[in-house]
DNA sequence: CTTACATGGTTCATTATGCGAACCGTTGGT
DNA sequence: ACCAACGGTTCGCATAATGAACCATGTAAG
């Protein structure tokens, strides 16, 4: 691994439950040299994407990255695109919606958008990971995604979130055919208690799986009116994001010509 | 220089008007070897920073970034108080609003608001370079930024963006002088023409300077009651803003006490 | 069809660069 | 007074980055 590549690694130490890292923990979490990971955090500081706490000496992320963060939004507008969908695709189906983004091997929440509707509903979290195997998000990018990289994503430990996750490798890839079938993704009580989910994948210009649009409605409200309508309005999302950004399904994609 | 250093170099030349770079082109733009340049860009690529279009094979800026961003947002959530403030301002001005911040020695806009009061507006682009010398944020910036910075600031050479545009240093220090006595800071004109924009400066938990808040009106619209309205209302402002994010402002910044 | 010049990508000997065990100075708890 | 943990620093050694020269490909012009 190359000096570069180490550096950038130590960012991914970062999440929502450790917005602020100090030296040794780092150097614990990374494995790495206490010095190297001094001097690597140092290089990332004078460039802007750590800083420094004053009181306590706490790394934590920088400023440089909204600028970075801007101008990929200028380059590849997909978030602000999404915001539009998901706002809309909130307000036909009355629940919470999320967009996730395959970033490397892992999978993140990026964007979200909640009906007012009901009072109770699902909370999100933005760059939150998301496990392939235990949400219907996942599951929709697994199903599109290269044979190798199934392989990888099912051969890592799959964690148990609730009692209802699915772990059987062979069990997931009985799932995943059916989402090839049917284009649509589901999980019910996989990674949270009581939330039953529906997903379609995402596609970037390549044709390749990019994400995933995702409705997450507790299961008490799953009607058979709303198992007709989140389906169908999710579909009909999914196709206008994908087209959006200027990407376009593979052909094996199972859509409903409705041009 | 480091490595890390060298290659985290390479995406400042991304912008808005070159959101994708070209191997030879970068190579050319950060007078790096050719080899060099192409390794520190595949690292860069392995980690989701950079991607590489199909066709061509330009690079851009890659999802891992917007991931970042978001826990950026989430350990310091300037952006998103930002938005409310400027939203607030806008509204209270009738006029265009934006937050720059300082990321290491140059400043960039990174959040705005419209009103929709006027059908004529001053338009904004977000991870727009701001230079010091010649915007109503620069010079709030400068006014309140250590003495080396000013120096080093000062030293560059001072582009020229309009007629109007002040390039003297002894005349730019003078300007420092009454802003480090008002609190705010002017700009007639200076980048772009026929904008009348004032700013001031926000602050982070260590009484340092981080970046500013503003408003830009057409020159036309300054009536003497916008005058006296804007400046009041941006001084609230800057300062619920300070206030929001943690921050608080040096015991020299000339403050109403109106707790 | 050839030539010429651009592009992205690759090689390999040289050496600069990053590495890590052991060190320092400070802080906070016992 | 002690110890342990923290952030930060040192320096000889070896790994990893470097860059001139090299391919392979594309395309625009003669």
């Amino acid at each position: 691994m190359g000096t570069v590549s180490k550096a950038l690694s130590l960012l991914t130490h970062f999440n929502h439950g450790r917005t602020g890292i100090g030296l040794s923990d780092l150097t614990r979490l990374s494995g790495m040299n206490k010095a190297t990971v001094y001097r690597l955090m140092s290089e990332l500081q004078e460039s802007g994407f750590v800083e420094q706490t004053d009181g306590d000496r706490m790394y934590r992320l920088g400023p440089q990255v909204l600028r970075l963060a801007a101008l990929r939004e200028a380059a590849v507008p997909i978030l602000s695109v999404s915001r539009r969908v998901l706002r809309d695709l909130s307000d036909e189906t009355g629940e919470t919606t999320h967009l996730s983004l395959l970033q490397g091997s892992q999978l993140n929440s990026l964007s979200h958008a909640y009906s007012p509707r009901h009072a109770t509903k699902v909370m999100m979290e933005d760059a939150e990971v998301l496990t392939f195997h235990g949400t219907s998000s996942g599951l929709a990018v697994l199903a599109f995604a290269d044979p190798g990289f199934v392989e990888d994503a099912l051969a890592q430990p799959l964690k148990i979130h609730t009692p209802e996750t699915i772990t059987d490798p062979k069990e997931i890839r009985a799932q995943l055919t059916e989402v090839r079938a049917t284009g649509l993704a589901q999980s019910i009580g996989g990674f949270e208690a009581d939330v039953h989910s529906h997903a379609v994948p995402v596609f970037g210009s390549d044709r390749q799986v990019i994400g995933a649009l995702a409705v997450a409605a507790p299961v008490s409200r799953m009607t058979a009116e709303q198992k007709q309508l989140i389906p169908a309005a999710l579909r009909r999302a999914g196709a206008t994001l994908t087209h959006r950004i200027g990407g376009s399904a593979p052909a094996d994609y199972p859509q409903e010509e409705t041009a």
